[in-house]
DNA sequence: TGTTCCATACTACCATACAAGTATGGTAGT
DNA sequence: ACTACCATACTTGTATGGTAGTATGGAACA
């Protein structure tokens, strides 16, 4: 294989997965946007065969609905689901965060503040993108200093469907600011090991995160279960 | 297809991958077991695309780990999913048994009955497998009842590696009558809408899920990483 | 005009051939 | 006896042809 398209390491099946999953988390492909083995294979110079097994991740993971013999299709975003996410995040942040405020490696502490320091310029560049994504790293960070990787990960899998509703909610008003200012207080609460008020801010934190679903939904009703 | 080796309404990919992972979880297939896409499309009587569209699935959860170009393998369980596993049931269900006191559906509530006798039955039986499954059953019909199937269906994930340690756990000591109790109790708690009650008797019974994982590392330190 | 039927062009699904990396055992050379 | 090398038999990764089910548009007919 000649790689001319990407010289990834991985083997082609999972450059395609993950190609496509970041297409669609992103809503480069909208929900709904029909799909086929074909036409991706085309697109993206390789047989049927890895973009087969990357649909059948995909619908794993309910980011597309495989309809035998009909055809392949982005999945729609299911609110019950969106919700859902939200409250396993609820859920196990809490938790996270309470282990954290008892014990907390030192170069994760660093990594936070490393990160809360990133969030204010990307405010500042009014960079919406990478905020969220530096968002995203600062919740990883939390599992990863309380040693729940494992958890994160399997997390990540409901928090795809969160993930393209706050991709929706992004072009509105993400109030980063106050999200910021949360995140803040959330770091300090684990530095001076306060149980209490970083599971308090980090219930509010987490309910900010799909507000107004309804709106959402009536701006893009078509992307919507 | 003349579907001789089975008239499953679902696809052959769907069969062999829904029967492996039976296998594994049920310690049929021990860890380190090493597969291969050739072995099994013989054994499953079916080419070597559906078989490898299982390991691709299988590895998704990391019940199987694949080895480019080397060979697959049944993965060994590790420890800390076991404990994350533990973890995450105990957060999900303290917070959902919580809501069941709030509001769980009556139909849902005589399931749990139904359930709770034919444990007592199982148990009078001897039928640890039995029993086994009813336990999972019950907590699901929880779930269910608080309208969190996706959670369910995204723990399950985790779920897989803490189950195949309670399979091993199977054949020692399951204690399984003070789980009926504990489950008797969870489901009156409910009943009468006693949060604390329901919460505090979860955490209790989530704990001696895990027990004394050591044992069982010493008397098969070969299926452990 | 409206309805039924059928050819056609899709789709995912499966089987199979080939490519490329890896482990292994035997053999030749030292 | 020991080492280096290589043929061989594995493994997974990729490409491709064929099969069966489904949607669709147009023609024939009422």
């Amino acid at each position: 294989m000649v790689e001319s398209w990407r010289s990834q390491p991985g083997s082609a099946g999972n450059n395609v997965y993950s190609r496509l999953k970041q297409q669609i988390v992103s809503l480069e492909l909208p929900p709904g946007t029909a799909l086929s083995e074909k036409e991706v294979s085309l697109a993206f110079e390789v047989s049927r065969t890895p973009v087969r097994e990357s649909f059948v991740r995909l619908a794993q993971e309910d980011l597309v609905v495989v309809l035998p013999q009909r055809g392949t299709r982005v999945s729609l975003i299911d609110p019950d689901l969106v919700e859902e996410a939200r409250f396993m995040r609820e859920q196990l942040e809490k938790a996270v965060v309470r282990l954290a405020c008892a014990e907390f490696p030192a170069e994760r502490l660093a990594e936070l503040d490393a990160n809360l320091s990133a969030q204010k310029h990307s405010i500042e560049k009014h960079d919406g993108r990478e905020m969220f994504e530096l968002d995203e790293a600062f919740h990883r960070i939390l599992f990863e200093g309380c040693r729940k990787q494992g958890t994160w990960s399997v997390l990540q899998q409901m928090n795809a469907h969160l993930n393209r509703s706050r991709m929706l909610w992004l072009s509105t008003d993400p109030h980063w600011g106050q999200l910021y200012e949360q995140h803040r207080e959330i770091t300090e609460a684990i530095r001076r090991q306060d149980a209490d008020t970083a599971e308090q801010v980090m219930q509010h934190h987490l309910s900010l995160m799909i507000s107004n679903l309804t709106v959402l939904r009536e701006k893009h009703p078509d992307y919507f279960k």
